[in-house]
DNA sequence: ATGAAAGCGCTAACAC
DNA sequence: GTGTTAGCGCTTTCAT
């Protein structure tokens, strides 16, 4: 097994130094055509290939950037990590791809783990608070991008799209559909940092402005597809009793459980009830019937975020710490005019 | 903006050798407790943290996995690097994330980006055939996984399920189900190296066994939601023409599609035609009705494929370059019993 | 048990 | 325009 050939090995067959093998590939001298040939021979008869570990040494870049995510498989997260990457890509940077699955000292360790691995930026997509990752990141000194879909951050560089007046333009929808009462299906967790404070406000916002009826809240134990399946009974319930006909949901992944819940006791969506989401992710569109909801920009908020880190690392002083990318009603089956 | 330690400022503010806080920091060679504590406390007190670049360049261990997926967007190959991830972590590698979206030329300059950065594996995820990746990969002389979902790759390592069989058993069980008149649905392209081949022999066995009945294809333009949408047409004509009452869909893609064009033109599944799956993506068990498919283990697939990788690279040298993983056969409601 | 020194593959002054 | 040399931060003989 031979090992690869490394620039003295060209310098040799080439019949020239090191440097000017260096500066041939780098281009980073002129170097006489002659020569530069005679390289350009060698390195394509060995098959030389640059060694980037030994020039991240030198260089101090590694054209690396730390992505830290909970968990590739929601496809929003996926998204993310395709803007992030692809934009990356552009600027000749590569993806060092981390999965916390939500625990806080994973995140912890991965991003020391990427401060070893020289890494010249970090992406923390995740879906915690974790005030501890802060005190991190200032010691390590390098730019990093805080990306959370359910929790605000303060100090740190943040991409999202304006959660308050997306949940307000939202209601307004429904209320133009004609539907009055209008449950939000919101998470049980406390609220502190949570978007879903803003969210509510601008729900409850759109609620008063129209002021004929009053907001009903409905609670579930988390964000995710069964999270909204168990609250189908809930929202049965609320149909009876406060005559509810549209159900907005704080995420597409609740609405999406609800509605199996009722596509499984025979309820008719939006026939009988008109159902909305929060998000956009993929399965929004492909599920029946069309989910209608609010479209967060996945894609490009991970294309912002690395192109972010990218500008700082170019030594440009960016003076925001948080980006707001336009959002989108998607005006979809789920959700119909309501019939008197 | 102060730089951060290195092994130097260690020893120094320790007063001993670099070597000393080596075996420190390694563990490698035994050292005296009392120098062991001052090292400690200073690579405390500095906050120092081994640099995994210059380790790199010479141990020739970079711990990092290069992993080009066509679409991390795609829900099966999120599951695959998923599996990937997981299992690299738990022997300390990384992971290297490269996005070829589908093009020959991209998968190619990735491989030599890869090697450029040391990686010490490669496991590709594609989806076409392309056989110069292979001469690059021999030249390279680094382990390989090569997997894909849609063609079988001879001479190099790659894990699936047995798609002859399993497609074998999913006829065998509509069949049994009390469909007798059964399509197969499955793409137009040229069927060289494609595991369509292997998938339409399974199910061309089952129904020639039965005997009473004869095949009926189904060709699609490729394997994505949109294609098996757009078959919806055709099916609907083999349903009056052939007496289809159910369709066994080469990738669950397609099902999924197909579905919906069913439940936008009023026809009901199972009730008036059943659905068969393949692969048991994400959408499957969400979606509803619930498809009925075959499991194909993605995460397991992606597991399997870095354990070979990283057990090479331990040395170990592995004689089969293809491994099957069991499937299952995931009974739902989209397909029912047929009533006469 | 500890230190000195070589060297991994490369870039970047610095000479000429 | 080209060669020489000094590192980058670390591991690893080889002495002691």
């Amino acid at each position: 097994m031979k090992m690869s050939a490394t620039i003295k090995d060209v310098a040799k067959l080439a019949g020239v130094s090191i440097s000017t093998v260096s500066r041939v590939i780098n281009d980073s001298k002129p170097v006489s055509s002659e020569v530069k040939k005679k390289v350009l021979d060698a390195i394509e008869e060995l098959g030389y290939r640059p060694n980037e570990v030994a020039r991240t040494l030198v260089t101090k870049k590694s054209f690396l950037i730390g992505v830290i995510v909970t968990d590739i498989g929601n496809s929003y997260v996926a998204q993310m990590v395709r803007g992030i990457e692809e934009v990356g890509k552009m600027y000749n940077y590569d993806i060092l791809l981390c999965s916390s699955y939500g625990d806080k000292e994973t995140e912890l360790r991965f991003i020391q783990l990427l401060n070893r691995k020289q890494v010249e930026g970090i992406v923390l997509l995740s879906e915690i608070v974790n005030e501890e990752v802060k005190e991190q990141m200032n010691l390590l000194n390098i730019p990093f991008v805080y990306l959370n879909r359910y929790f605000y951050i303060e100090d740190f560089p943040t991409v999202s799209i304006d959660n308050h007046d997306a949940a307000y333009e939202m209601t307004n929808y429904l209320l133009k559909l004609g539907h009055e009462n209008i449950a939000y299906v919101t998470t049980d967790e406390e609220l502190e940092y949570s978007l879903e404070k803003l969210k509510i406000a601008g729900y409850r916002k759109a609620i008063e402005e129209y002021g004929k009826y009053s907001e009903v809240l409905c609670y579930t134990k988390g964000y995710n597809i069964e999270d909204g399946y168990e609250i189908g009974k809930d929202i049965l319930n609320l149909k009876h009793t406060h005559n509810i006909t549209a159900v907005f949901c704080s995420h597409d992944e609740l609405a999406i459980g609800l509605m199996n819940y009722l596509y499984d006791n025979d309820i008719k969506v939006p026939e009988d009830i008109s159902i909305a989401g929060y998000g956009d992710i993929k399965i929004a569109s492909t599920y029946r019937p069309r989910l209608t909801s609010i479209k967060e920009p996945y894609y490009d908020i991970g294309a912002v975020a690395i192109r972010w880190i990218i500008k700082e690392l170019k030594g440009e002083e960016l003076e925001k710490n948080h980006i707001k990318l336009p959002f989108q009603i998607l005006k979809r089956e789920s959700c119909a005019k309501l019939e008197e």
